[in-house]
DNA sequence: CCGAGTTCACACTGTTCA
DNA sequence: TGAACAGTGTGAACTCGG
């Protein structure tokens, strides 16, 4: 096993001196052994030749050394040719852009697989509970429902186009009107999601626009979170420019907090779903002393306990025991009491930015901001298209 | 004296991250706060919007951080854009050559009043001597004779255009008719600047055409001398591979003996003048018995002793005395006969790669390798613009 | 692993403008 | 005159297909 140096696979093998100016080559290069700087030389100067000028200002026979290659390149090109590199090694602007394909090409096909895999382990993680003591398998039903629900918000925000990037260059400038207005696709495309949902489209049309202008604060949080967009610098940027230092703390916080859900592909969603039908809270109790009225408060409450059910038998699934998830559930309700509170912050802050927010687009003024008598006033409600599903 | 940090001048100063990945930043590109990489991933990309397709594998919103940017070129460029990168900003096609001619122009004009200095040193040095015993000074009106021919030639040669380079790629291709070729726009302008001799564009024109046929070897040679073209490896190349090891040898010998002339401004242009006088010598007494007639002789004679008494007194004021003048005279006569038989043995090869003859442009061919009767011919002469000069 | 390619930090040139 | 900002060239470090 004595290691030969010179055919030594060691790092730092020698394979002699650049050919054309003496330092340590790399390999072979265009056909001869030469070092990184005039392999990178040759490929941008041989292409040239016709096109551009090479003057020697000496006599044409500069020395090429490691130390004086740069001051000359049209000897150096001239010894490159000289030493036999060849320019047909070269390969053309067709070529090229061949092989750019031939990389897009294999990259794609990656990550398709790459995402294959991850949805395949996905449904097999949902099984492989099923043969242990602890969890519990879900039914067929349950797994049917939970890939819909999976595959609907993928799809919706993976349709090429719908999110074509209108994140971020906010920045410094950012206030409220701007943060918000960034996102009004990404909404839309979120009240498409809901849109989906066979209970919630089912129930009264009002009563849909009431549910998400009550929740939006916490869906919207839920929903930046699972696009990964609390993560993203810009948007912390643009968080303190619109809210300022201690606001945007408080909804960092919660994004923190959301993140522990964050490994699973479906249970922000599943949250999401469920917090959609719940009714008020305390949000707007500021000036009007009643909650808001609904018109078929026992469909919302039925809708939200089939999901909360759902939630808990995929927890049971997903989750060593009955234990754990009683646990789970605990620090879920924390976190949602901490989200509660942010977005209360984040409403007294809108009120007091009124300036701004005339600025805001229609559809997420009627949301963020209503006058307290148009939580019952049917504008907007039509944008948000509720009307025209399925 | 105390330096703030923020608004120092110190080369590390903190500008802020990029606009666009967040890295350090070093200064305003196209419009907004950027980085290097940005910079230039910008001035790439931008212009290629039309032409290649961007595009995103993920959902739109790829991140663009110092270490994601490379992943997705469309969202990174989409947010070079979104930040306010200005493509306008980046230089068209038309531009950078705008500023390159620009560039050129400004290199030129330097370089003139470089010379300029430079010349007027000599001059200044040509009338130092006068004080001392040795040199005789320039009358006026011989220096303003050497002044004009001085700047008539590098007139002709450095207006814009004139001479765009069109040396050097023919490399290892290089055949006699491509290499002679190569230069027909430089001795267009050469035959320019015999014309704007008095003494010469006095003559007829026969006698001018025949004139500068008769000589153009040696012309031709020390003209590219003076171009310094032949100090250029890729002319060397050329040089070898039209005609051979050994002839290019000699060719590169005589270009060698010619260089000793280089350091003076004026000397060879005033020996190619003198040179353009001369009447046949032995040139194409191969089958020509009888020496090249000329329609005013006398003339021709006349104009030639005017040159070569301005070369005398020209020396005589360079050198420190008489004897050095003859010293320099001496040699000068060796490197003629050199340079002649030089040009022999160019004639006699071209007369061997009669096929590659025949592709020269015809004003080169009829004068390089004319038919013993062409001599006489007016084929061409016209087109040497001797006919409409002044 | 090899040898194509690309990217980009860095060094530099040259123009413009205050 | 020097800072700012266009440009270009170099070469180390990297990716990727075979
Ligand atoms: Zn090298
Ligand atoms: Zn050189
Ligand atoms: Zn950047
Ligand atoms: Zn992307």
């Amino acid at each position: 096993m004595a290691e030969n140096p010179c055919t030594g696979t060691s790092k730092s093998r020698q394979l002699g001196p650049c050919s054309v100016c003496g330092a340590n080559s790399i390999g072979i290069n265009f056909g001869v052994l030469t070092c990184m700087a005039c392999k990178a030389f040759f490929r941008r100067n041989a292409v040239k030749l016709g096109k551009t000028e090479f003057i020697c200002y000496q006599n044409g026979d500069c020395l090429v050394t490691h130390d004086l290659r740069r001051m000359c390149n049209c000897c150096r090109l001239a010894k490159c040719f000289r030493v036999g590199m060849q320019k047909s090694s070269i390969l053309s602007e067709s070529e090229k852009q061949a092989r750019k394909d031939l990389v897009d090409q294999n990259r794609r096909k990656r990550e398709e697989r790459k995402l294959m895999r991850h949805t395949e382990k996905i449904r097999l993680s949902l099984n492989a509970y099923s043969s242990e003591k602890g969890p519990k398998a879900l039914s067929p039903f349950d797994q049917m429902i939970l890939t819909n629900i999976f595959n609907i918000y993928e799809r919706a925000y993976s349709q090429k186009g719908v999110e074509p990037f209108t994140n971020a260059p906010v920045l410094k400038h950012a206030t409220v009107d701007t943060f918000f207005n960034d996102s009004e696709r990404r909404v839309r495309v979120l009240f498409d999601f809901f849109k989906l949902i066979p209970e919630f489209n089912k129930l009264p049309i009002m009563d849909r626009a009431r549910l998400v202008r009550t929740n939006f604060g916490p869906l919207f949080h839920m929903n930046e979170s699972i696009l990964n967009r609390s993560s993203h610098e810009n948007f912390i940027f643009s968080l303190q420019a619109a809210f300022g230092e201690i606001g945007a703390l408080e909804v960092r916080i919660s994004f923190e907090r959301e993140r522990e859900y964050s490994y699973d592909p479906i249970l922000l969603k599943l949250i999401m779903i469920i917090w959609c039908f719940s009714l008020g809270m305390n949000k707007y109790t500021y000036n009007i002393d009643t909650s808001v009225i609904y018109e078929d408060t026992l469909a919302i409450f039925a809708s939200e306990s089939v999901y909360v059910e759902l939630l808990w038998r995929y927890l049971l699934s997903r989750l060593p025991s009955t234990e754990y998830t009683v646990k789970f559930f605990n620090s879920f309700v924390l976190n949602v009491l901490w989200l509660q509170r942010t977005c209360l912050s984040v409403d007294r802050f809108m009120l007091k930015s009124e300036r701004n927010v005339k600025n805001i687009v229609p559809l997420l003024q009627c949301i963020i901001c209503p006058s307290p008598d148009s939580l019952y006033a049917t504008e907007h409600t039509s944008d948000m298209n509720f009307g025209n599903v399925q």
